[in-house]
DNA sequence: TTTATTTATTATCCTACATCAATGGTGAAG
DNA sequence: CTTCACCATTGATGTAGGATAATAAATAAA
């Protein structure tokens, strides 16, 4: 049950065993089926979630009641709603699983006695954050500069596991497209495949 | 020259006075005239920067050869590409003031060792990027659910001082929008404000 | 003052993607 | 088997915002 967090908190993060024993005390394990829901919108996110197995989408529903997803978690990945995590305020997300799940969850005051026991971790946890950081940039630029079918094959070759796990209305969902302009350039990629026409320019594939 | 960083660093981040008096010793102060470059595509981002004074942008220019802006920075508030800062590889960005500035710069390993004597700080840098995650997560989310002029409206209400002081085609680099767009949508607004319907009715000057 | 540079507006036309609507496939449950 | 829920595809039509271009303000500079 422990397995891929304890790799994660041991590879990069200075961790002894002791440590990570210790760690393990303050995570509570939670067994998710698919269709059901880590938070729900307008509830505050009391968990921080470590997937162990499993995958899971956070998205909003804006005012003409469309989803927009922010974030696939799948193995290894660490999932919240940070503001709500950190102060106590409803949440405007959702969060649900998308095949059945295997979580580590750990509450806020867990949270802070783990890193007031094990400050070496202060550092794993603004790593994590940063990187999410540097990627979520890079997708808000990508969605600026790039068209829709650009931002898809970008999606393929980042986070090609995902792609394939994941229904494809949830992918347009999560490109900021609707299902049937993902569905068209689909079959415009599988016929530029085979046709040599097609005015964009091909990858290598 | 220090004054704003000072009250940055010790409003929240229990710094006492005498880790302050340190933390400035590793700080480099630096002016930067309008229009200069504090970093441009393909050097690696040396420093972090700190803003006394004036106002900046980072930005990147596509294949297009259209400019798409990340973030402005003002009083008060930090700029770095972390990823370039970080790994040490070039970057795909630009930083460049739009106003005569003053800031205060510290390098990669000026922070490593800041960080190493005062480990309080780790914290207060983790909150830092944490809080502008979840700004750029709301962008994000914003640029797939509102219109231009809600986006717009949002920005003002969010950050009115960076409307004024930054051209109009900035915002609407910085909005993912074109400037004939954002010009569009103020005389449309201007308009709607005197006649008393929000709707758009047309030629009738 | 004149000249140049940057910035903002406005008009015409165009395109990438959305919206609406119908159809077909698949797998699980009765 | 049939029914139902979910998912993907495809076509017809609409629209927000882009591209282009011309012009005008505004600011700086000479």
């Amino acid at each position: 049950m422990f397995e891929l967090l304890h790799t994660k908190l041991t590879e990069n993060a200075v961790l002894t065993e002791e440590e990570f024993a210790y760690c393990k005390t303050l995570f509570l394990p939670k067994k998710l089926r698919k269709r059901q829901y880590l938070l729900q919108e307008g509830e505050v996110c009391k968990y921080t979630a470590f997937v162990e197995k499993g995958m899971l989408r956070t998205y909003t529903v804006d005012d003409k009641a469309i989803e927009h997803i922010l974030q696939f978690a799948q193995e290894g990945w660490w999932m919240a709603d940070l503001y709500s995590f950190f102060t106590n305020e409803p949440s405007m997300f959702n969060m649900e699983a998308l095949e059945d799940c295997e979580l580590l969850l750990i509450t806020k005051p867990s949270w802070d006695t783990l890193l007031e026991k094990i400050p070496t971790l202060e550092r794993f946890f603004r790593i994590l954050i940063q990187n999410n950081l540097i990627a979520t940039q890079r997708r808000l630029i990508g969605s600026f500069s790039e068209s829709a079918e650009e931002q898809y094959l970008k999606l393929i070759q980042t986070n090609p596991d995902c792609v394939q796990r994941v229904p494809q209305h949830m992918i347009a969902s999560y490109l900021g497209i609707t299902r049937e302009t993902l569905s068209r350039i689909r079959s415009q990629m599988a016929f530029g495949k085979s046709e040599k026409s097609g005015k964009s320019e091909r990858r290598t594939m």
